[in-house]
DNA sequence: TAATTGTTAGCCAGATTGCCAATCACGTCG
DNA sequence: CGACGTGATTGGCAATCTGGCTAACAATTA
């Protein structure tokens, strides 16, 4: 139901950025493309294009050369129109991992800083650590204060945007109410903040096994915890609180109470992971170092796999009797490492135990796919402020 | 991302759309406070009531007086501009409950014809028993063919929209490949076909408990089975196959192999009420009578609805897990019998049993909640035909 | 030569502002 | 108590302005 109503100038602001969008979807365009996407006449075309030049949203890029006529200017998007940056935290837990990786990218999406660092939150302040951080990936990049327009923070945890709070973290500070507001006025940046593994949902579907699916689940297996993203047709299901899929915390039903009351996480949380290898005679001292173990050699792992297939398999039930969805994406480092023995295990196990038939895959990004996501998601998010400026301050 | 382009006729049929779309919403608006609304000038407020008014869509409904000047047209949309039509078909079962239900509403939504029958589809082809109770309401309603523009289909099972195929329905020959379009082509209309609980949710969202609400789960208690419904933001969640909520056939965790595998509908469906009710002497031959019986004496009914209840909240731990809805609506024949006894009871369940803290609430809608939610789909179906035809034809 | 690119000129559709007549409520005066 | 003036409001008309379109044209390259 679009209600939009006005005058010749809503017209020329629409046009405008309709002609942006297409050039920043597609990346390198003629007049002509233009003219075919857009279906406006020529004339048109050029005074649109005419003015986001000038605005400096766009630029000739090359010419197109080979055809008859003279050579065609190929427009596209100014890379530094806008810059988009992604941090990503974690706790850093057991593993040597760094807990900050922060990167910058321009409007075409380009990868212009990436930075790592080990912070101990327990002695410094979240806002000076980011702030920091920011600062450090301007200055790698040379790129000014204003050019940065949006700001992208990967936690494991939830967030709450009415309150402007982060919950359910395990990092120290970031639950602060008033933390996040306090940092976007020190950037002067709009500022998002999402879960990693809502992230990492983004990242698939950009750049991943999702791309063309309509909808899938992802299902992380993390070092100690597991997550789940929901995407619906490329946006993510958060639920009231940010909280959906938090499956780690969903109990499971026990016919008789003399068992004690588990929830998924004591099923297939790290714990449990280094359990089961424990049994099977799995070595490893971290649940990554027992599944790589496993999957290195898996015929001496025995049953540790199918076993580990049938818990998983008793979550994705749950989520696939609920959402239905087209594809399930085991991503994360566990889901990594067990690779195509695990997926084959999950997959037969699944087909045992849940109702509807869903392909499932592992993860297609080698790269650090929370942090790609944040970039993805912030850059999405500053294409859309910029569409949205276009129509609303050229009016 | 807005990707809209095009001259001054675009514009005059954006006006002309928002303004038909606003006068659906409220009802009765005066050129003033269209004027409002839209942002437009009165002279093109004028101009496209004048169009929408010649084009049948809006007439006069009254003057507004007591205000100095004039007295002010109010206008509305013309609710015999368009009608859509409802069919509710559900299997006979046990229950004397007639089979088909179906219903006529104007484009304001008043409903102007409603019948109901017992139709045997062992001995009916559905084709011809949809299309002889379309005929029926015309005719009750006095409705001429092509007033219909939209038919919705409400059925126990779930539709593939792209093979245009109702699957997983009990009622005997709607599985049928091919149906839907033949109906649709021998009634001349769009046709919307969809789950009976979707339906009950729209309901609920439209007329019952979820009407503010940004997002829901309705749980459908029914006397055999029992559905879930998931609404986003005022979308239903259908899934890759239509099979999202299909919670029936969750199967249930068991730590060890000895117990045989249980699924939710074994353990809340309408045989498991039976059987439940037996264990605690409450009387009864379906059901809804055990549960009306138990609700009407709690005190003789012991822990039958605590016990429902657990099982019940088993279920639902898992929905809240997945997606974090910020209401829970229990409803269905079982559900409503229960009443508030029932709702205490899972509510105290679900707070034990659940990770976050969602509101429980029982359904509102008295009526025939199935067939109004498909009354109301319908409409919605034919507002966006009318708003998008007006936005594309009067170019 | 033919096809293609991009510009300029004139035209047209549609929305806006400003102006005006008509209408009604309300207070005041005869 | 009734008639009348005042002010607010409605809705129409004319003039203007903005913006996109068609058509014609110059320029360029296979």
């Amino acid at each position: 139901m679009t209600r939009l109503a006005g005058s010749s100038k809503l017209l020329r602001a629409m046009n405008a950025s309709a002609a942006l969008a297409h050039l920043l979807d597609a990346g390198g365009l003629t007049r002509a493309d233009l003219r075919r996407l857009t279906e406006l006449s020529t004339p048109t075309i050029s005074e649109v294009l005419r003015r986001l030049t000038e605005a400096g949203l766009v630029t000739v890029v090359g010419y197109h050369s080979g055809r008859p006529g003279p050579n065609a200017e190929i427009y596209a998007a100014n890379p530094d129109a806008a810059y988009a940056a992604a941090v990503s935290v974690r706790d850093i837990g057991t593993s040597g991992a760094p807990s900050v990786v922060a990167a910058l990218a321009d409007l075409t999406g380009t990868e212009r800083a990436r930075i790592e660092r080990r912070v101990d939150f327990l002695h410094t302040d979240p806002k000076t650590a980011l702030i920091d951080v920011v600062a450090e990936l301007r200055e790698t990049a040379g790129v000014a204060a204003e050019g940065i327009h949006h700001v992208q923070l990967g936690v494991a945890g939830s967030y709450d945007p009415r309150a402007e709070t982060i919950r359910h973290v395990d990092v120290p500070g970031f639950a602060r109410p008033g933390l996040v507001p306090e940092i976007a006025a020190a950037l002067a940046t709009r500022i998002g903040v999402d879960n990693d593994v809502n992230l990492a949902a983004v990242a698939e579907r950009r750049r991943g096994v999702a791309t063309d699916v309509d909808g899938f689940a992802l299902l992380w297996l993390g070092q100690e915890g597991l997550g789940l993203a929901i995407d619906i047709g490329g946006t993510l299901l958060r639920g009231a609180r940010g909280g959906a899929g938090e499956i780690g915390y969903m109990p499971l039903y026990a016919p008789d109470s003399t068992h004690r009351k588990v929830d998924l996480q004591d099923l297939v949380g790290g714990a449990a992971v280094l359990a089961l290898g424990r049994d099977h005679g799995v070595p490893g001292r971290t649940p990554l170092e027992v599944v790589t173990a496993a999957a290195t050699e898996p015929d001496r792992a025995g049953e540790f796999f199918p076993q580990l297939a049938d818990r998983i398999a008793v979550g994705l039930a749950a989520v696939i009797a609920v959402l239905d969805p087209s594809l399930v994406v085991l991503a994360g480092p566990v889901a990594q490492a067990g690779g195509e023995t695990l997926l084959a295990a999950v997959t037969t196990a699944v087909r045992r135990a849940a109702p509807l038939e869903s392909t499932i895959a592992v993860t297609t990004i080698d790269d650090d796919a929370v942090l790609l996501g944040a970039l993805d998601a912030g850059l999405t998010a500053v294409r859309e402020a910029l569409i949205a400026s276009i129509r609303d301050n050229q009016a």
